[in-house]
DNA sequence: CAGTTTAAGTCAGTCTTGTTGACATTCCAA
DNA sequence: TTGGAATGTCAACAAGACTGACTTAAACTG
């Protein structure tokens, strides 16, 4: 069909037909990886804008404004809108600095873990249920190429974040 | 540290800890994926809605525009604002449909195939790089679990896109 | 200590992109 | 032939992003 690369190793992997499926196959994945949490949130008064906000204060409990908006790439006045509202529903603590009294640091209430736990499950078990069917070694393969697709810090973020997991 | 599971495979790459990693990593990849089209598309008065448009009916010329937004999983109100600013600017032609004279069928005229290859060679050299730094191993496992985590109806609309391709 | 920078929050306005609801046109089947 | 279903369009609205200008408080610095 087609000619492999020179030196022998077989490249057909990176044509463009190989390109184009991958990029459909992100788009149409992305629809399900939020779809459960969407249809969680479309209920209450949230979007996927809170659910971000409470995914990462989860994560990174004491984070402050600062750091959150860097992580999730929005500006603060977005932010602020969405934390707002989590804040006077009584889902999100936001706490002055101790060290410096002009950070706000941000905690999850039980409620809002409540909530947190009921998205991340959804989220969770879509997930599962997808590495399940695709088996340990096209889970390593899927996590080496989305790393390699992040942008440069936003690659750093993500691995600062990752290895303070466990 | 950790039990494997019972039956003798590990089933390490289940726990938590990971799906939340695969989490994470979807979001940010997802970042990095849509950021060159998006800073292309800044400039002009389009954004992403117009983008999906232009790839889908440049990947299925003459499609309708229900067939469309069936796939692009939007409202047809939603996608007829994008549309008709396509049309207006000359990048889409838009014909009566012949047999059933209710149907529109899109074309992209020559300006809307140079957007379309201006906006997809940057993600397409995203994706190669990414590719190339992963290996085809890797690149398997991603499709593979990316196809594991569309809806049933969705994978199926994306396969037949994918069979359709070469 | 005075002046500057930084962190956070607010107000106002805009843009994109999604939503519903109402409507026109066309097709098809009872 | 008439009434319903399908296709597409127009209008109004909402969520969530943006920029820009400004305030307050605290921290830093020369």
């Amino acid at each position: 069909m087609m000619s492999d690369a020179p030196g022998g190793e077989s490249l057909l992997f990176l044509t463009d037909e190989q390109l184009r499926q991958g990029i459909e196959a992100m788009f149409f994945a992305y629809r399900g990886f939020t779809a459960d949490p969407d249809r969680i949130l479309a209920g209450m008064a949230y979007g996927r804008a809170h659910h971000r906000a409470i995914h990462f204060i989860n994560r990174a409990p004491g984070t402050t404004v600062n750091n959150l908006l860097v992580l999730l790439g929005v500006t603060k006045q977005s932010l602020n809108r969405v934390l707002r509202t989590l804040v006077e529903d009584g889902l999100v603590e936001s706490k002055v600095g101790k060290a410096d009294k002009r950070e706000r640091h941000l905690y999850l209430t039980e409620g809002g873990e409540a909530l947190e736990r009921k998205l991340s499950d959804a989220q969770r078990a879509r997930m599962r249920s997808a590495y399940r069917a695709a088996g340990p070694q096209a889970v390593a393969g899927f996590r080496q190429v989305l790393e390699a697709m992040m942008d440069g810090d936003l690659r750093r973020k993500y691995q600062a974040l990752r290895d303070s997991g466990t």
